[in-house]
DNA sequence: TCAATGAATGCAACGTTATAACATTGTGCG
DNA sequence: CGCACAATGTTATAACGTTGCATTCATTGA
């Protein structure tokens, strides 16, 4: 039985994919705000939960249309680039390169390398993890003197509601 | 003691990095382009090349001015989109979506998911492969009953020639 | 309370990357 | 030739991202 806790805790499932609710990720990446001094305002929690809230990579003037609809006053590019940037160092959120779009990290708390399954079809994307591969990739790099800074790992295809819905 | 050859080879080195001349790459593309029944045009044999000869991740903006300089007549941006569209269904080059940028594959006649090493200092990337990596994300792709169509896989960082020059 | 400061945001313009829609050219073949 | 189809040209525009500078906001310290 688990009690309920008003301390968001930063789940222990490296496999969870991220299936946690908006808030409970909201209040997470707040706390940690306050841990390393910096700060998580309106507009950065906005676009945060925005994100949680689409459930798959978002682009950045899709969440300018958003930031419309709930705001009235309407916000440029560069103030959600600049949002977006912050969410990143953070690591509250991660961009998807081969979709221009943007993510929320399910586990800003830990240090890992994410990895994204995302459907051509519907376009969601899983987010998760496996020490395997980041230990494969730092030993390929080693062997050629390539002192690693990011990796980006994204497998594209058909997610398993998608096949089950039409298994054409 | 191997022997000289009309016919291009195909590389049997899964780690050469892609150490060809531009002439024998652009010539084996010709020889598939033979085999499987496709064009590779005047135009799209230039584009090979001067991706061939660049290096680096390129650009399609930087392709239009490298063919405006070799041509005379200038080609538009869709011209080299789907030139560059063609060379990757055939394999010959691959997108670094990281980048937004073009890279030759040494080894089109070969199925396989490269792996990308590319240095933030210099620009130069390498290409790699490792069949480890592909059989994990292959794994972790069956736990989600996800259908794998396509694998991103880029590495960021600093190249080994680069630290040597500035072990800072 | 009120400057002074620095961080965050607003704003206008622009740069870069990519595609849509439609016209034209070129090539092989009966 | 005349047809069919692939490839390329042309114009315009969409989508993504940045620069530079002005303004606002919160904090701090006299």
């Amino acid at each position: 039985m688990t009690l309920p806790s008003i301390q968001p805790r930063p789940c222990t499932d490296s496999n969870c994919r991220g299936q946690h609710a908006p808030a409970e990720r909201v209040a997470l990446a707040m706390s940690l705000c306050d841990a390393r001094g910096a700060q998580l305002t309106t507009l950065r929690r906005q676009v945060l939960e925005l994100l949680w809230e689409s459930g798959r990579p978002t682009g950045a003037y899709e969440l300018i249309e958003a930031l419309k609809l709930r705001n009235s006053r309407p916000v440029g590019p560069p103030t959600v680039y600049r949002a977006l940037e912050f969410l990143m160092s953070q690591r509250f959120v991660l961009k998807i390169e081969s979709r221009n779009a943007y993510v929320p990290c399910a586990h800003p708390e830990r240090r890992h390398d994410c990895l994204f399954f995302i459907c051509s079809n519907c376009g969601v994307s899983a987010e998760s993890e496996d020490p395997r591969v980041e230990q494969l990739l730092a030993e390929d790099a080693a062997v050629l003197g390539f002192r690693v800074t990011r990796r980006v790992v994204e497998v594209e295809g058909t997610c398993g509601s998608c096949i089950a819905a039409d298994p054409a």
